[in-house]
DNA sequence: TTGCGTATGTTAATTATAGCACTATCAAGG
DNA sequence: CCTTGATAGTGCTATAATTAACATACGCAA
């Protein structure tokens, strides 16, 4: 239909409307609205009617939404319709943090293998996950054809990862070292910096004073 | 040049400017310029020139930026000058992998206590900070002048965990649970959805073709 | 001391994003 | 079957952010 360019704000609000509708749907609500949507995540109802419009049109007017519909096609949108193999390299605390998170299963990503240099680490099992030597990460992605890969090693080691992954096949890195990575235009890549996070709300708390 | 209003992506930015000229600084390196830090950071010359403009002059023209004192600026203007007293409420596994991320510390951000709901956990010593009962929450934080509340507890008891944040005085939170959050409008507030990230990636991956 | 090269700070233009207001459409009830 | 109330979809407006262009100021060397 469209290719029309789509802002990552939009994709992200399309991401929490759907956590939204599921709650919504497991309460047994069948209709929903555009300003009902807007109350339960925070936004304006032009908001939500605006980033669903990128897409088609899901409701009917004087009416709604079908909860259980727009869903589905939210998540459709997002690539959600089947599971996703991931691979997650790095089994510190904060690795197996990742490992353990609900979410990602509840969402259809399925960590589907794991890895770590440490040979203390290699051959513990993590979420009924064997974790295996780097040096299998290439054949190992590859024969799963596992498409995401989450880096979740130290900073210095992160770039030798993520060339190993992009070697073996991945389309996108979810990538927790807060370091800058190259890699090539067509893998996606995405940062989650904690201490970042932190900044913005020390720097809001300061009133934008402390300067 | 004063109250004039930030662009989050601006503070963003800055905090990242400051990680790489730490790096720099780090290597020996007296003198840069927004050319190099665009560079290294990943974005253009005028971006970053454009960013530092919104809080002073900080260059010389001609010449560029004098790397340790660009970045003492930076980490001012992020409120980095003194280091913040931090909460943790909730310690699963990711509330673990938080508490021994290097990267707080680092930056100056203090663990000074640790709360969970389960009896089980309650006493327990982690990184070096004893785990408290829920119900002495409001007293210890108050009590530590505590400014920045950490949410790491399951979905369901979030809102009840923030509530009790904001009563004892705390003025910034960060949340992981992936729910949303109702503050009064002088508290800052930061989500973290790990989830919403990999969506964004998967959005991207099927090329926005998959609608 | 003066001119040249260079990189900043700033203003202007472009682009992107969000908000608003209007229009079209549907459901329900009399 | 028509009227009324409600709500999605959409074009336009305003606001924000990024990019580009330019003029200013500094260091250095002749």
């Amino acid at each position: 239909m469209k290719t029309l360019k789509i802002p990552e704000a939009t994709i992200i609000r399309l991401s929490v409307y759907s956590r939204h509708l599921t709650d919504v749907d497991r309460k047994g609500i069948i209709t929903t609205s555009s300003g009902e949507i807007a109350d339960g995540v925070g936004v304006s109802p032009a908001q939500v009617r605006k980033d669903l419009a990128y897409f088609g049109e899901f409701g009917t007017r004087g009416v709604g939404y079908n909860v259980k519909d727009l869903r589905q096609h939210i998540m459709r949108i997002l690539g959600l319709s089947a599971d996703w193999s991931v691979t997650l390299v790095g089994v510190g605390n904060l690795g197996l943090a990742l490992s353990t998170y609900k979410g990602f299963r509840d969402r259809g990503f399925i960590i589907t293998s794991i890895f770590d240099a440490d040979p203390k680490k290699v051959g513990t099992v993590v979420e009924g996950v064997k974790v295996l030597p780097i040096d299998q990460l290439e054949t190992v992605v590859r024969q799963n054809r596992t498409q995401i890969g989450i880096v979740a090693v130290p900073s210095e080691f992160a770039q030798e990862i993520v060339d190993q992954l992009i070697k073996s096949g991945v389309a996108a890195i979810l990538n927790f070292a807060p370091v800058v990575l190259n890699v090539p235009p067509e893998i996606e890549l995405r940062n989650v910096d904690l201490a970042v996070n932190l900044e913005v709300l020390t720097f809001n708390v300061c009133g934008q004073r402390c300067y």
